[in-house]
RNA sequence: GUGGAUGUAGCUUAGUUGGUUAAAGCGCCAGUUUGUGGCACUGGAGACCGUGGGUUCGAGUCCCAUCUUCCACCCCA
């Protein structure tokens, strides 16, 4: 197929069929936010490069063969976003916000651009909901937030899920516990794969979550992080723990959850799906307590988390989760003749200012396409228009589920036929129940 | 970036050891009812067989390359 027919490798559309699905989860993420005090920021989807060299790190893979980088037409240097975090946190500092009444409650619904190889539950361009809470140190700001991503999910109906939490201290602890991993893999140098190899001086934590089983058994006996936290990184666990406990959410501590951001400290979490293949990360988040300083801020203390939407789409369809029906149509007025359209188009306009979900004929077709197509659109009534009806103010209602027909009055004010519809509409729901 | 699988109408697929105008079901459009949907019947439109080379008298079928999609690694959501 020509490259003008063809969608970027790596890249969706949410088709119709699909997109009320979407709208669902979105007003759901939204909505939930809100009960937490979280209000919407919208960021750029492009930031200067420079604000994910700073945050998300310059070693990271993300960072060093995943952006999606360009120099704009005068001469800087661009970055699509990989992730939305950076940007919102730029946003505070630039805009004031960290300077504003703490905590800062944000959140954001958005796409984000990573040049990988696709594969199930991995795109080029997909989409995140997240929040961030900016300048809260307090343990329970972390169950608080773990809460929140737990009401998301279970709000937008996925049933099984687990979550996992750890904490991989600060960044006093964690040289420590870097110099420790260091010393034991060093050990094991020879039996480790090759990519763990790599890992030892770039990000030795990474070997505790390889899946080649030679070095799983290596790493079952390597030191473990929570062991080297320091006094108040320990406190600080454990009170999130204690805090989690209190709200009644189950969780397992996983010692070997790495996240491979920079600018994570402390707290990390995931909660992860047995339902969706290799990618089963679904949420992702943790404490960043040095990142605002980094970025030219005041040491501001602060965390939040990202669910990437395509993912709990799959976890949704895989768990075949309830889903709202997608929008039909109330009524679809057939019209024949040119009076007709007339009095179509004005039909369709007041009964539309009233609110109800109504369609005509833009095809010019005959009766029998015109009810053919009310069919296959799910309208519920459907009204035949042609121009002997218009004379006489009379026409045919009819309903479309039991093929019942009544004859209604054309009135100026359309306020009987709305009347009618809604009449008819709480007699099938009676009948129902 | 590495590895494995895949690619025929909008969708799901058939296509025999390479041999004329590439089939079918669903969907779409129309007719059987010159003004009434779902069912049935009839007809129609719609495919340069992913793309580009090559072998051959002849390629949807064989060979090479390339791209897409899918799956896994890596990494992340």
């Amino acid at each position: 197929m020509a490259e003008i027919n063809r969608a970027v490798k790596g890249t969706n559309d949410v088709l119709p069929e699909q997109s009320h699905n979407w709208q669902f989860v979105e007003n759901k993420m939204l909505e939930t936010a809100t009960q937490f005090g979280f209000k919407e920021i919208r960021v750029p989807v492009f930031e200067h490069t420079e604000v994910f060299l700073r945050s998300v790190g310059d070693t990271t893979d993300v960072v060093q063969k995943e952006m999606y980088t360009f120099d704009d037409k005068g001469g800087r240097s661009i970055t699509l976003r990989p992730e939305l975090t950076a940007g919102v946190i730029r946003s505070s500092i630039e805009k004031g916000l960290v300077n504003g009444a703490l905590p800062q409650k944000l959140c954001y619904i958005g796409g984000c651009y990573r040049y990988e190889k696709p594969q199930a539950g991995r795109l080029r361009e997909f989409h995140q909901f997240g929040v961030e809470c900016v300048g809260a140190a307090a343990p329970n700001a972390d169950a608080e937030v773990i809460s929140l991503a737990k009401a998301v999910l279970e709000n937008i109906g996925i049933k099984e899920i687990s979550l996992e939490i750890n904490s991989i201290g600060c960044p006093e602890c964690r040289k420590e516990y870097h110099k420790a991993l260091k010393e034991y893999f060093s050990k094991n140098l020879a039996d480790l794969c090759d990519t763990c190899k790599d890992r030892l001086d770039r990000n030795p934590m990474r070997i505790l979550d390889c899946k080649c089983p030679v070095c799983k058994g290596i790493s079952e006996n390597a030191p473990v992080v929570i062991d080297y936290l320091c006094e108040d990184c320990r406190e600080h666990f454990e009170s999130v723990k204690a805090h989690l406990k209190a709200m009644s959410i189950d969780f397992t501590v996983n010692p070997k959850i790495v996240r491979g951001l920079d600018y994570y400290t402390r707290t990390v979490f995931e909660f992860v799906s047995g339902d969706i293949g290799a990618q089963s990360t679904v949420c992702g988040g943790g404490r960043y307590d040095g990142l605002i300083k980094q970025m030219g801020g005041q040491d501001t203390p602060s965390l939040g988390f990202a669910m990437g939407i395509e993912r709990l789409m799959m976890v949704l369809s895989a768990q075949k989760a309830e889903l709202p029906e997608a929008p039909t149509c109330d009524l679809f007025i057939a019209s024949l003749g040119e009076k007709a359209s007339l009095k179509a188009s004005a039909l369709c306009k007041e009964l539309r200012d009233e609110g109800y979900k109504v369609q005509t004929d833009i095809c010019a077709r005959g009766l029998k396409a015109q009810m053919k197509y009310a069919n296959k659109i799910g309208a519920k009534f459907t009204l035949v228009l042609g121009d002997s009806e218009v004379e006489s103010g009379k026409a045919n209602l009819k309903n479309m589920s039991n093929s019942t027909e009544k004859q209604i009055n054309l009135s100026e004010t359309v306020e009987e036929l709305g009347e009618e519809i809604r009449k008819i509409l709480f007699e099938r729901i009676a009948e129902i129940i």
